[in-house]
DNA sequence: GTCTATAAGACGATAGAC
DNA sequence: GTCTATCGTCTTATAGAC
């Protein structure tokens, strides 16, 4: 992962299989290209349910448990995309700025629903936002520093058993911080 | 912030108020400034003292607040620092990943003291180097996804209020996340 | 649509005067 | 030590034949 200036187009052309002649038939210029991926990615990542799932009826626990799977999943299995996203947003975002607006509105709807599981009871009143910063932080960061990660772990790629084992350490860890009982 | 490639010779002389070629007469070339440059941050990085502090005498919940504390400070007062390193690592960590091992070691150590405030239960059983890498991605995601936090937070800056909150709500919930009491 | 060839410019690094 | 000028290379993008 190199980010835009990371990444030439004879590259970009190499792994596609195709001339650089005829990358540039398919697209105008790179940074049309990059805009478009990234664009692409940060769609489907916003539109990860955050919380405001399937139905509003789920308890906080299994919504949060949900949500940090489906997370995880992404990081596990697509990568790439996540480190995408983390170069655009190191390097201040300077294309997807204009996209915060519509990030911000779907947390906005998932922050009344944790303030709804916080009045009934369900969890310990904590800064929604911060919550889910600190959710992202955790959860893309087996993604991001994924060469990191795997070398401390003595792998260079997530096994089944990695996997589950992350999942299940970092979801209790994550319920316990909301202060959800651990037990069934 | 934009690695290696992302910047050029020109931009480093501007912002260092000198020009292209005195840059030149200080540094050979650009890959040996950026590989010092790296070097420098990562050990001040790792050297961060994890939990083997001051004294092996200190409870799991002060060793752990003080980390968390060092560790958000660093993120909000250098987040171009956290940056640097990251760019490096989600790019693969072509440089730094010779020295990986030192940080093993340092890691090995902090294991080990963690294992003793399990044994003695003053925390749960959790697996130490997922802890660490929850308590890293949860802190660094404040400097290195500065813009996208400060966004959603409606600031452009963290003011110190922001950084109490933060800390404050931050430490409550990874130490609950260990199973260590929130009262005092 | 796909190719070869090349234009046009950006960039890292150096030469050489002062 | 510091400057101006420039070389050589890499890279994006286009022109034009097929």
């Amino acid at each position: 992962m190199h980010g835009l200036a990371g990444t030439t187009t004879q590259a970009i052309a190499d792994r596609s299989k195709i001339s650089k002649a005829k990358l540039h038939y398919y697209i105008d210029t790179k940074d049309e290209l990059y805009r478009k991926i990234l664009e692409d990615i940060y769609d489907e990542w916003v539109e990860m349910e955050l919380f405001h799932s399937a139905g509003n009826d789920l308890s906080a626990k299994a919504a949060i448990s949900r949500y940090i799977s489906e997370k995880l999943d992404f990081s596990f299995e697509q990568p790439e995309k996540s480190k995408i996203v983390a170069i655009e947003i190191l390097s201040g975002a300077p294309i997807l700025k204009e996209q915060f607006s519509e990030q911000k509105q779907h947390t906005q709807r998932a922050v009344r629903v944790v303030r709804r599981w916080i009045k009934r009871g369900e969890m310990l009143d904590i800064d929604p936002t911060l919550l889910f910063f600190m959710i992202w932080g955790i959860t893309q960061h087996f993604a991001d520093a994924e060469v990191e990660v795997q070398s401390m772990l003595g792998t260079t790629s997530y096994s089944a058993k990695d996997r589950e084992r992350i999942k299940s350490e970092v979801t209790r860890f994550i319920l316990r911080g909301c202060g959800i009982s651990d037990s069934e």
